[in-house]
DNA sequence: AAATAGAACTAGCGATAGTTAGTTTTTTAC
DNA sequence: GTAAAAAACTAACTATCGCTAGTTCTATTT
């Protein structure tokens, strides 16, 4: 067997430790249980037992249960308010592709269905455990989007008073999806995550979005 | 003082025994807090608490902690069943008053805005705790929809594969908006609960299944 | 008013949660 | 290869959970 040319693994894949590893999969596993549990439903003994771990070792990579759902939070929230963030500048850039954000958001929370459940879990017991940090992403990202809802020419269609109620309908639309997915599957037998039914709910999207905050009374181009 | 012909009370209040008040009160309370927080998130003790009861007292009026939530669940949801059913025979008698349909269930859910919590913790955690009862109505009732909205001419503006989509899209913006009230009103200090809140969003919804249901390009009647 | 039934209480059990201490094994660094 | 550091383990603690047993008080009935 020819010898590597170092332990290390490739470089374009930087060395990690063993540890670090451990840790990815522990903040995957605990994802999962904390979006379909919850925070008080979610227990570290099932986190651990599903990383293939002992319950006390979870401590050697996170000092609390608060603080692996705090991480777990942060590391799936942060790349959705980036794409969203990006989507703003492009915005600004004169750059109004709409199809192309729903499509982008889609996909990524489509990788990631665990996301939408976890945030609302979140929403549905108060917030408490968001992190500042995070509740002022929300806050942004929120004004963020009825600026530009406002600046467009849904403000004719819609009263004003109305384009808050709209921003949250679009919101609840897209999380709602996710949310019901597993229960869909359960009563319906039919599973909607798959990438079909993904690419199924994407076009639906981008028509609601048509339909909604068009210029003339366009229909989907369908 | 002239006896009375009985000595229960008033026919149109038939007697209730004292115990059957605080079991009324547990389950206001009980509800409160198992919308806020879930099942597993949610303690007798709180519940006890917040009825003005020690924790073993509860035992007094329900079996168990499941039992007592089964009971919130289906003294909450049955109301609802009755106004959809009422909506569904209506309509089969020819009667399609889309916005009287959305006033009354606005009104309905409005006044008690935790079953929407309640029920979305229990599709996040995939509706284990939902009775099969439960289960089988909501079947139905997502059933009966989708042949409502089969039978519109938004079969004309969607395609036949996006209909189901457009339902749970309709309900996800219904329930969504009780859902996120609390978060809404701790981010920016806005009551989504207040009677003008709960006016708006009913007109909005209102608007909304025009636009996506009408069958001219119809725009809101503002 | 006395008797009965209902509904509250105190005390405490068994199970399980998150967490800590201390030890052993494994990985990393030199 | 050896020493240090990291990360796994076992054992056990404390707190709290849902719940039961047994008792006392209160409301209802006759």
């Amino acid at each position: 067997m020819p010898a590597a040319p170092d332990m290390a693994a490739s470089p374009a894949l930087p060395r990690r430790r063993k540890g670090e590893l451990t840790a990815e999969r522990i903040l995957d596993v605990a994802e999962e249980i904390f979006a379909e549990r919850g925070y008080a439903g979610a227990t570290l003994r099932d986190v651990a037992t599903r990383a293939g771990l002992r319950t006390p070792s979870l401590y050697n990579h996170f000092p609390s249960k608060e603080s692996l759902y705090a991480a777990v939070l942060q590391r799936g929230i942060s790349p959705v308010l980036d794409v969203l963030t990006e989507v703003v500048a492009a915005r600004d850039r004169g750059d109004r592709d709409v199809r192309g954000v729903v499509e982008r958001t889609m996909d990524l929370v489509g990788r990631r269905p665990n996301l939408p459940r976890l945030i609302l879990h979140e929403t549905l017991s108060g917030g408490r455990h968001l992190t500042p940090m995070l509740r002022e992403w929300i806050q942004r990202t929120f004004a963020r989007a009825y600026q530009m809802v406002e600046t467009t020419s849904a403000a004719g269609r819609w009263a004003p008073d109305q384009l808050p109620l709209l921003v949250l309908a679009m919101y609840h639309v897209f999380v709602g999806y996710f949310a019901i997915a597993h229960v869909y599957k359960d009563l319906s037998g039919e599973d909607l995550l798959t990438e079909q039914a993904l690419a199924r709910q994407t076009r639906f999207f981008g028509d609601l979005v048509e339909v909604l905050f068009g210029e003339e009374s366009a229909r989907p181009d369908l």
